[in-house]
DNA sequence: GTGAAAGCGCTAACAG
DNA sequence: CTGTTAGCGCTTTCAC
C-alpha cells in the first residue's frame, strides 16, 4: 500500500502480511508452520498469498536460517553413458523430498577443476555435497570438503569419516555366475578387465566363489582380461571361444564387452543363445536392446546411488548419531534373451 | 575480536576487515573490483582474507544485488542417452565463465512435476533459465517463466519471445548425404523415423536436396521410415536391401538405426563397407566406436547447445539490445571406417 | 495465539 | 581513495 515504488517489486512476505491484515512474523509462520497459528487466520494468510502470487526468497529465508536447501554434487563425469544424468536424477529426486535442489558440477577428472568447483559449491553454502564416481572406484576426499557434511556415491574412501554407497560388486559376479549356472551351464567364461578396480575385483572374486559353489573347476583358459570397451570383448571372446572345449556361457564385466563378445562369437558363426549365452553388466539401454538377441543384464543402480546418497546426506544431518554407513547396494538382474540352456 | 562467539563463527566480511583494519566496505570492494582501491590496501586485504580462510556468502550478496550466480536448467530428461550430462556440461562451463552455476532440474516429462520444478527454481531466484530437450522439438514455454529469462536448448517455440538453438537438421542431411556422394555413391538410401519432428523433416529435406544437386532421382524404395531405434534399423535396413537394385550407401537418421542397418547388412551377407556404406547422426560413442566398422556419423552438438544457451542468457543479461536470436548449429562429420568408395 | 525488533552477510547509497 | 549507514527478505529471539 504504500511501499510501491515505481513498478511492481516482488510481492514479499510484508506485503501478504499487510493484506491479510497480520504481522510479518505471523504470515512466516503460517507458511513454515514453524509454531501454532490460528487456524482461520493461516487459512486466509495461505489464501492471501496464493492470490498474490507469493513466491518465498530462499537465499534470505537461508540466510536466516543457514540453510540453502541446496546440495552440492561433484563428479568426474566425462559424458559418454547416461551414469551422469542417472546419479544427478536420483540426486535430485531425493533432494525433493527434502525441499532441495541439487547443484551439480563435474571436474572432468582435473583436480584444479576440482578444487575450483569445491570453492564454488562452498560459497553457494551447500548444505551437504556428494562426491561421486561415474565408475566404482575408491578415492581420497579432498581435504577441503572438510567443513560440511559430505557422502560418497559410486566410490568409498580409506576415510571412515565417509558414508559411501556403492553396488555390490562381488554380489553381480555371484548374481550373473548363478544366472549362468541355474540354466545349466558347467563351462562358464569370464572376460573381464585388466585393471585393479574394485568392480573387477569384485566380480570376479564372485564369478569364482560361485563356481566353487556349484563344484565347477574354472578352467583358466575361460578367463581373460583385456580393455573394458567392445574392442577388448572381441578380443577376449575370440580367445576364450576359438577352442574346442570352449565355454557354453560368458559372464562379461559390463555389456560392452558383452557387445565384443557377440561381434567374436558371430566371426566365429556361433550363435547367440543356442551356441553360447551371455551376460553383461550395466544394463546401458543403448546396447542391450540393441543387440541381437537382447542382451540379459545386471543392472549397475546409478540412480539409486544418487538418490541414497542425498537421502543419507539429511539422515546425517537430521539425526544426530553420527553412525557413517558404508552401504552396497545390491543389484537386480534384466533377463532378455542371451541366455539359455546349453545345447549338450 | 569482540564477536567471537563460543565456536569460530565462519569468517565473514567483517573479521577480514578487523584482520586488515579497513572498513567492511573497502573489502567488499577489494574483492569485487567495483571501485578503485589503493593497491596496497588491495593486497593486504586479499592476503588477510585468503590468511583468514574467506569465503563469500553468495546468498547475502546476491540478497543485496539481486543476482543469484545461478541458471536453471529445466530439461525433460529420459537418462539413456548421455545428452542430458552433455547439455549440462555444457551449460555448466557457460555458466562457469560467467562466475555461475547451474541448477538442474528434469520434469521426466510430466507438466505437473515441470510446474513443482518452475516453482522450485523460480524460489531460488535463478537469474535465468534454459528450457532444454534431450531430442530436438518444438515446445510451447510455460507462462510461468514468463518473469525471468528464458532461451530454449534443443527446441524451437512458435513464441518469438525466446532466444534458441537446435542443430541445423537440413545441414546434417545435406553433409551425410553429400559426404556419400563425394565418394562416388550414385544410390544413396535413406533409413529415418515415422515422426513429424524437426529432426526427420530437415534431415530428410537435406537428403532430397543433396540428390536433387548431384542431379540423381531417390528411387523411393531406398527411403523407408521406421522407429528411431536397432529395431526399426534391422526393419528398414532389410527392406531397403533385400532387392537386386540396393542402395550401395544408407544415410541413417541416428546411431542406433545404422546399427540396425549394419545387423540387416549381416543378416544379407551384405559387408560393410565393401558392399554398403553407412553413416549414421547422434556419435553416442557407446555405437560409433564400438560397431565393426566404426561408424561414421555426424556428431550432435548437445553439449554446444546447453553452451551457446547459458551464454546467450549472460548476453541477453548485459545487452539491453533484446535482440532474440534463433541460432542453428552446424554439426560436423566423424569420420570412421564405415564409409567407402562403392565397388562397381 | 500474535507482534516488534533485531539481524543473517553482504553491497549500494551517500558522504567525505 | 575510504568510511558510515541502511537495508535486501526473511526468521528468530523476546515480549505480550
Amino acid at each position: 500500500m504504500d511501499k510501491k515504488l515505481g513498478k511492481s517489486a516482488r510481492v514479499g512476505i510484508r506485503d501478504v502480511a499487510a493484506a491479510a491484515g497480520v504481522s510479518p512474523t505471523t504470515v512466516s509462520h503460517a507458511l513454515s508452520g514453524a509454531r501454532a497459528i490460528n487456524p482461520a487466520t493461516r487459512a486466509r494468510v495461505l489464501e492471501v498469498a496464493q492470490e498474490l502470487g507469493y513466491s518465498p526468497d530462499l537465499r534470505a529465508r537461508g540466510l536466516r536460517s543457514s540453510r540453502t536447501f541446496t546440495v552440492g554434487l561433484l563428479s568426474d563425469t566425462i559424458a559418454v553413458t547416461p551414469y551422469a544424468g542417472l546419479i544427478i536424477s536420483g540426486a535430485q529426486d531425493a533432494a525433493a523430498e527434502h525441499q532441495s535442489v541439487v547443484l551439480a558440477l563435474d571436474s572432468t577428472g582435473d583436480p584444479q577443476r576440482e578444487l575450483l568447483g569445491i570453492r564454488t559449491l562452498l560459497d553457494h553454502r551447500v548444505d551437504g555435497l556428494v562426491y561421486a564416481r561415474m565408475s566404482h572406484q575408491s578415492v581420497n576426499v579432498p581435504k577441503e570438503l572438510g567443513e560440511i557434511p559430505v557422502v560418497l556415491a559410486n566410490a568409498s574412501s580409506p576415510d571412515l569419516k565417509f558414508s559411501s554407497v556403492v553396488p555390490d560388486e562381488k554380489q553381480i559376479g555371484l548374481d550373473a555366475t548363478g544366472h549362468l549356472l541355474s540354466f545349466g551351464h558347467q563351462r562358464v567364461g569370464f572376460a573381464t578387465v585388466n585393471e585393479n578396480v574394485p568392480s573387477a575385483l569384485g566380480r570376479e572374486e564372485g564369478y569364482r566363489s560361485a563356481m566353487r559353489a556349484a563344484g565347477i573347476a574354472v578352467n583358466e583358459a575361460w578367463v581373460c582380461a583385456k580393455t573394458g570397451d567392445a574392442a577388448g570383448g572381441r578380443e577376449a571372446g575370440r580367445l576364450i571361444l576359438d577352442r574346442e572345449d570352449r565355454p557354453t556361457a560368458i559372464f562379461c564385466f559390463n555389456d560392452e564387452i558383452a557387445m565384443g563378445v557377440y561381434q567374436a562369437a558371430n566371426d566365429l558363426g556361433l550363435r547367440i543363445p543356442e551356441d553360447l549365452s551371455v551376460i553383461g553388466v550395466d544394463d546401458l539401454q543403448l546396447i542391450t536392446q540393441a543387440l541381437v538377441p537382447t542382451l540379459s543384464t545386471i543392472a549397475l543402480p546409478h540412480y539409486q546411488m544418487g538418490h541414497w546418497a542425498v537421502s543419507q546426506l539429511f539422515t546425517q544431518a537430521t539425526a544426530q548419531n553420527g553412525a557413517r554407513i558404508a552401504e552396497k547396494l545390491r543389484c537386480h538382474l534384466v533377463q532378455r534373451e542371451s541366455v539359455k540352456a546349453p545345447r549338450s
